[in-house]
DNA sequence: GATGAATGAGGTTTCATTCAT
DNA sequence: TATGAATGAAACCTCATTCAT
């Protein structure tokens, strides 16, 4: 019973196919959607799905090289433009501006992409949000009491989102955690990683409490 | 006395499943890891699991529970030793630098604790790892080339290490765009989050540019 | 639902689902058996069977195996014990006599294990049996004609089961037609199997027409 | 002469799905081959075929039947002149000759419909041959044994192929036993078969041993 | 407490067939 | 007549969980 028993020209379909398929991963992650979930909502045959992708791995794995191609359109086309309006004095933070901020706009852009990117990232975890959360919750109070009290002896923008930029410095020590511990384990173990640390640490400190000069 | 032995040998049961679970965990994700693998490495029986657990879940969620422990106890010991020890002249900048380092260390201690809380635990396929890798790859090799650029022109520290920093400052992107975009969605809906943005920039861009001034 | 809710040592639920296995395979054949099938009669779970077997075609394989230890078994047990009684003046017609009588004995001992292992025997052909019948009605009733003349002709014992000699016939003509032109069509492609096709017919002609001498 | 003509082209498309059926069928067996197997080879669209067959079975079985209507052409068109041309002495035996031989020019002539009528076509996953072959090996093996004791004792010609004649044994074997205890079963029950085994053997064992008296 | 055989709901995938174009 | 996208029943198989021993 196709939806109003029309046949779809192919590229067609399957836009179709991944569309609802973007969704229901969204909303469930991989592992709890069903092809039957997919199914249901674009109103196709349970058959019809693998005229299409080979397995549900194929759709998602699809689905994730065309964000992939997406950024890289997204990314060429706006770079120059915004390069040319200048929010700050300095050519180089004006860059770095545009960007972090094509950045957050490619993920503003798509919300249901968004969750299945970023679900997959080192340091966002989504997955498993809510019992992350509570894990979570106990460093990133810590961070927030570091940055209230620099806020109090006024080290810190008051006006500053404490609570983004907590999330912010979380993220990043996250995903370098990863990197270190993780993927790059046998590099750094020999724990030549002090240095890099303490550049690292300076990037942040830098930019936290002299933002205001 | 007897009792207690046998209660200690529960509790010590207990720990040896959590441990395995936290290996296979580890390596495998929680839905690629079966019931039967933990067992398996416990040199239990397969019911045995559910005389100390109400069902896998609770296995991965005892888990995380012991993490957010094992932190809570770890940044409490050592915190203040560490502020001690004054790799920074400003206190608040040692403050900071004793927060991030005392989180990576804990990363750092236990491989597969870090492996669970940072990315594979809760994430996906491993196979899909691959493709997300790929697409990764662009967005950070274009900071890369922003930090290539500023370290040219000076701006920039030569002995930074590129591809840690390029990494930090993913991380936070992808978390504050998932707080922003996906957590509270309605929020910042408006657009409202302009300003905010503009905050964060700057911690980065001052942070990264002026940091050897 | 365990029968009776008994549980039963690995050996002999494994005995038990190959016996169910093997009057349901004797029944439709390998393709139209159903693991279904199988788990009802057994009246068994139907993950049970996946606990014994890796999937379908591994019962069917552990079942021929069986047969072919059976066989093995058969065989060497009794062979002395018929060469000692002999139908036959000649020990080697009492041996060749043995032989047969033998594999009959094994085919006539099971019939459901018969049925299995002819359906995949050349020249046996049962899984399509009906439409076959068609087929092969026409030679068959050709050879029986033959002998029929033949017996007409006193060449050859009126007493003899013409439609079982007939039945041996084609299976000795479809057996060795594989073997010279599927099997070993190269070998024999050259056409110098007319030597052997010689020889072929003298041992039935000898044997059809001179059986009384 | 249009309607002639396209119906022209009807059969020839029939005949062209059959040709490449056959190929199919051959290959892979009847379970084993997709309808799309041989949409594909014969380069159609997929409905199409169902407008010359109702179903799949509908082409095999048009295709056994097609190689009835062959073996029938086949064998009335050369039987008599073969039985012209007098490999042997006895009239009988030439006739014999002249139905064997012809029986196995026609599976010759084409390996594909032989591998269906034999063996592959209505047969089993080819993967299975592999254990069947294992499974027959030792009754060929064991008779082999019986020919060469005949050969060295002398009474069989050394220069008979005992391969082949081990494999025509076994086929008749099969064939007997499958009317036998199959086919026949409740009429031999009784196990009246005695005598008819007896005259059986005696065909054989006539002509093993005294074929060149 | 410990075991592991048994379970069966639930998932993915296949493929002969239909039918709108 | 020819097409091939769409179908969906039906097959196989998995695996977290239960429960008799």
């Amino acid at each position: 019973m196709v939806a109003g028993g029309l046949k779809m020209r192919g590229e067609l379909r399957k836009k179709q196919i991944l569309d609802c398929a973007k969704t229901i991963f969204s909303r469930k992650g991989f592992y709890d959607t069903q092809v039957d979930d997919i199914v249901e909502m674009a109103r196709i045959g349970k058959g019809t799905i693998y005229q299409y992708f080979r397995n549900k791995e194929d759709i998602f794995l699809t689905l994730l090289e065309s964000f992939a191609a997406e950024w890289e359109k997204f990314s060429q086309i706006n770079l120059r433009e915004i390069t040319d309006g200048p929010p700050f004095d300095s050519y180089h933070i004006n860059y770095l501006y545009a960007r972090i901020s094509k950045t957050l706009q490619f993920f503003q852009e798509d919300p249901e992409r968004s969750n299945i990117i970023l679900r997959m990232g080192p340091g966002v975890n989504i997955e498993f949000d809510r019992y992350f959360k509570h894990f979570e919750s106990r460093i990133i109070s810590a961070i927030l009491g570091d940055i209230r009290l620099a806020q109090r002896l006024g080290n810190i923008s008051k006006r500053i989102n404490r609570e983004l930029l907590a999330d912010g410095i979380l993220g990043a020590v996250y995903r370098m955690a990863h990197t270190l511990f993780v993927v790059e384990r046998e590099k750094y173990a020999a724990g030549n990683y002090d240095e890099h640390l303490r550049q690292i640490v300076l990037v942040f400190a830098h930019g936290i409490f002299y933002q205001d000069l």
